[in-house]
DNA sequence: AAGCTGACTCGCT
DNA sequence: GAGCGAGCCAGCT
């Protein structure tokens, strides 16, 4: 009926999503940024708001290359993200559940 | 249009 | 290291 072409109805992206979207398909493979650093690359302090984007948009991005500030990848797929992240060679913490922040930051360059 | 929400972050205990 | 409270702000109701 009437829902349009798609088989997931997914809202359109907003701009500041847009932006959000564009520098996360950026981060080079074995490389991560935190949410924050994507608001602050942006110039917004905003970090939940990028959250809220790649809760919504972020299937058609490297998702698992935006952290949490502590090193821990996105709390909804974990198991996922991990696998990901050690299948191209990110730096990992000892113990495996947290990327080396030091190591594996991209700046945007 | 005012309030609520949340894949966040930081400081303090 | 783990919890908790406060600050943060774009989007959605």
């Amino acid at each position: 009926m009437g829902l349009g072409t798609r088989p997931l109805a997914v809202t359109a992206p907003t701009p500041f999503a847009v932006q959000v979207l564009d520098l996360v398909e950026r981060i080079p493979p074995g490389k991560v940024m935190t949410y924050g650093d994507v608001a602050e690359f942006l110039g917004s302090r905003a970090a939940r708001v990028v959250g809220n984007v790649m809760s919504q948009h972020g299937r058609e991005v490297p998702w698992w290359r935006v952290l949490l500030s502590t090193g821990q990848v996105a709390p909804s797929h974990p198991v996922e993200a991990l696998k990901r992240l050690r299948a191209e060679g990110t730096p990992l913490l000892p113990g495996g559940e947290r990327v080396n922040l030091v190591a594996a930051r991209w700046d945007g360059q």
